[in-house]
DNA sequence: TGAAATGTTGGGGCG
DNA sequence: ACGCCCCAACATTTC
């Protein structure tokens, strides 16, 4: 096939946007008509366990809006509901187009995905070109002096950042040939009902969706960047950026970001921009250690810690019924939002699996469903941190007081009132800690504990114990 | 990107 | 004045 009839088809996935695009660069620059299409992949969407998806519905706008902005340069997204695996080589072969260009994605089972489609479309004769396009440095680009992964985050940075430059940070220049983009008008997008979904109801604590409701987080998160290293301990204050999901589904650029932030420098930049480093740090690790995809610890010690998993302790801990306040407020945050503020992603994983002794696989397993930001190598890797089974994890012995916690990052009790209304009569002394307030004065708040609000379902003190022994048992069986 | 237990110090009350 | 106790405040170590 000759250059000047080359065409190409470019897969997006999780970087639903039109610009500073790797894939789309790459394509619209070495070919001569390009096409676009998305694909509601049947075989992620019929295991998830809600019909009531906030993630889909998220999605579900995100490629909406990148329709509409190819549209408006004459091309347009082809959008598709079936089994990827299959839709993207029929696809290619009725486009018949010479190469299928995508962005790299790091999990294993979405490899699996991306490699039986290369094989498909090989077998046909259409080539399959995929690029880093989600992170800054991947798999092996950062090592240690003796071309090793690093395990441990601080030197992990200082060598991120030393090979920091601008090549790195350069947006791919899409704009440039635009005129490549295929000039097609194509079927409508599929409606989230003809999918099998229902629309969430998620009120006012929606995120705005698309590249155009990244674009508007950003702009504030910018302004707000000065105080962010500040602001960010503290779930009631507006610290963070709240672009974890954009970054999740590439609806931002993290190119952009950490340019942006590279350039405006400060603590607070710089405490940002490690944020993003941690979120390389992560795919990092899964790529050096796929085994952790399959349910592994870290620490090989810590694998089988035998945690006795009470049922009723996990319930209560997802439903925001623990009786302890922080804790609870959190776990509705997540529930009601799914979002949740991440010094309470630590504090509330330390507490399901070294106060409630549950296995940490389960609130993995929880954050996954529910997160509209999940991801899976910065959940685990999160997750491991806070079980004490991870690489660079905190040591076994370190656990969190959520008492402590509470009267630490939410002093005056302003989030827990906000997700715990039924305690928002408490002053902001007995907040942290309600079931400690006297039965008068229960009475005179009109506040039952134990009835209104739970007592706690442990008590801190005892499960602490129990969980050092726990560790400390397998910490010496492996010496 | 802790918390609890233990150790040390120093000021004040008191006999 | 002095020793003694108490305990807060801080430091160290232990988990």
């Amino acid at each position: 096939m000759s250059v000047s009839t080359q065409r190409a088809l470019v897969w997006f996935r999780r970087d639903l946007r039109d610009y500073d695009h790797a894939a789309l660069y790459h394509a619209l620059k070495s070919s001569q008509e390009v096409y676009c299409a998305f694909i509601f992949d049947t075989e992620i969407l019929d295991r998830l366990p809600d019909r009531a998806d906030r993630r889909v519905e998220f999605i579900w706008e995100s490629v909406r809006e990148l329709k509409q902005a190819l549209q408006q340069q004459g091309a347009d997204l082809i959008v598709r509901h079936g089994a990827a695996r299959t839709e993207i080589p029929s696809l290619a072969k009725e486009l018949n187009v010479a190469a299928v260009y995508t962005n790299h994605d790091y999990e294993p089972a979405t490899k699996r995905r991306d490699a039986s489609v290369t094989d498909t479309l090989t077998n046909a004769g259409i080539a399959f070109h995929s690029f880093k396009d989600q992170v800054i440095f991947e798999r092996d680009e950062v090592l240690t002096q003796t071309c090793k992964p690093y395990g441990v985050f601080t030197p992990y940075k200082n060598a991120w950042l030393k090979k920091l430059n601008d090549f790195y940070l350069q947006p791919y220049p899409v704009d440039r040939y635009v005129k490549h983009l295929a000039k097609v008008t194509t079927t409508a997008l599929p409606e989230l009902e003809s999918m099998g979904f229902v629309r969430t109801n998620l009120g006012s604590m929606k995120l705005p969706a698309g590249m155009s409701g990244a674009q508007r987080l950003f702009e504030d998160f910018i302004e707000r960047m000065p105080m962010y290293q500040a602001a960010r301990e503290f779930p009631a204050v507006k610290g963070p950026s709240y672009l974890s999901v954009h970054l999740r589904f590439g609806t931002t650029s993290i190119r952009h970001l950490a340019r942006t932030a590279w350039q405006m420098g400060g603590a607070g930049a710089e405490t940002w921009l490690s944020e993003l480093i941690w979120r390389d740090f992560y795919f990092q690790v899964l790529h050096h250690h796929p085994h952790i995809a399959d349910g592994h610890t870290f620490k090989a010690e810590f694998n089988k810690l035998p945690f006795p998993n009470d049922e009723t302790l996990f319930q209560a801990w997802c439903n925001g019924r623990t009786g302890y306040p922080l804790i609870d407020a959190a776990m509705r945050q997540l529930n009601q939002t799914g979002w949740m503020h991440n010094r309470l992603r630590m504090v509330t994983a330390s507490f399901l699996v070294k106060d409630l002794l549950i296995d940490w696989r389960w609130g993995e397993r929880y954050f996954a469903d529910k997160l509209l930001d999940f991801d899976f190598s910065a959940n685990n890797g999160g997750w491991q941190w806070a079980a004490s089974t991870g690489c660079d994890a905190q040591p076994w012995f370190r656990i969190f007081n959520p008492v402590t916690q509470s009267e630490k990052f939410d002093a005056e009790g302003k989030f827990i009132r906000k997700y715990i209304p039924e305690l928002a009569a408490c002053n902001q002394k007995e907040i942290h800690a309600p079931w400690l307030m006297p039965a008068l004065r229960q009475h005179e708040l009109g506040i039952a504990i134990g009835k209104d609000y739970p007592m706690p379902v442990v008590d801190h003190a005892t499960q602490r114990a129990k969980t050092l022994s726990l560790y400390k048992q397998a910490s010496a069986a492996s010496a």
